[in-house]
DNA sequence: TTTCGTTATGTTTACAAAATCATATCGAAT
DNA sequence: ATTCGATATGATTTTGTAAACATAACGAAA
């Protein structure tokens, strides 16, 4: 026997963003600013990372001074002049930050694939 | 004996935010949307709803429908005319979806705690 | 059959955020 | 001293989102 028709349901995703922010409110550090350390940390300048990003120069750089003032401290020390043009390197704390932040991503996208499975069960439950 | 002076560290929050959304990514049903369903449940009328969350009727309206189309079925029966202009009432999908959510947050902001209190912990360790 | 308060929705305006543009500064190497 | 490529930053333009405005439709009750 066939089911019976039911209300036709879509299929619905569970996102989560997580960031970091100062009191005040303004600005925000948020994934693509880690991406962006990691790419410094391989590429050496904040140019070739930018451009590495798909993202202009000038933005890359706002998003790392943002992200300095709401830590508080540097992200990176920057050179300019020379013969290269200059560079920039991880601060330690820089590091650090990736570190930790990752952690704590890994740990987020677990919990969210529980809760969420969960969550679908829950609205499943005594449909049919 | 003073402490050395240390970089001036700021204080951060970690925040995050979870959403439903459709694969068209078009819209999302956050925390506000069930807010509103509650209100709803309890006040009888979308407007009044409305204006007891703060916002126009416009806006709680776009919210509602919006949730409709990225779950694929009505959250709300809804009647127009009548003495008293009409009226909203939960559909059991919309009462099932509430109760779903809900567990996930409370699920949610549990586990979440734990990670962030081990990233600041993980921040903060090996720099005095 | 008029009324009244709600649901329903297109249109326009205002504002915020982001992207783009333009330009200055720096300093090791030549 | 000049050059060159990167860092540094103000100013302008574009765009995307949210709020505000306006107006129609509905139907039970009086």
């Amino acid at each position: 026997m066939d089911k019976p028709p039911r209300p036709s349901r879509k299929e619905v995703f569970l996102n989560y963003k997580i960031w970091l922010s100062s009191l005040t409110g303004h600005g925000q550090i948020e994934n693509d600013t880690y991406q962006l350390l990691e790419i410094i940390d391989s590429k050496g300048t904040l140019r070739a990372a930018a451009e590495d990003a798909g993202m202009s120069y000038r933005k890359a750089w706002g998003k790392i001074t943002s992200a300095e003032d709401i830590l508080g401290y540097p992200l990176l020390e920057k050179h300019r002049g020379g013969k290269n043009g200059g560079n920039s390197t991880l601060t330690p704390a820089s590091h650090k930050l990736l570190e930790a932040y990752r952690a704590l991503q890994q740990r987020f996208d677990d919990s969210i694939e529980e809760a969420f499975n969960d969550f679908v069960k829950n609205l499943n439950k005594q449909s049919e």
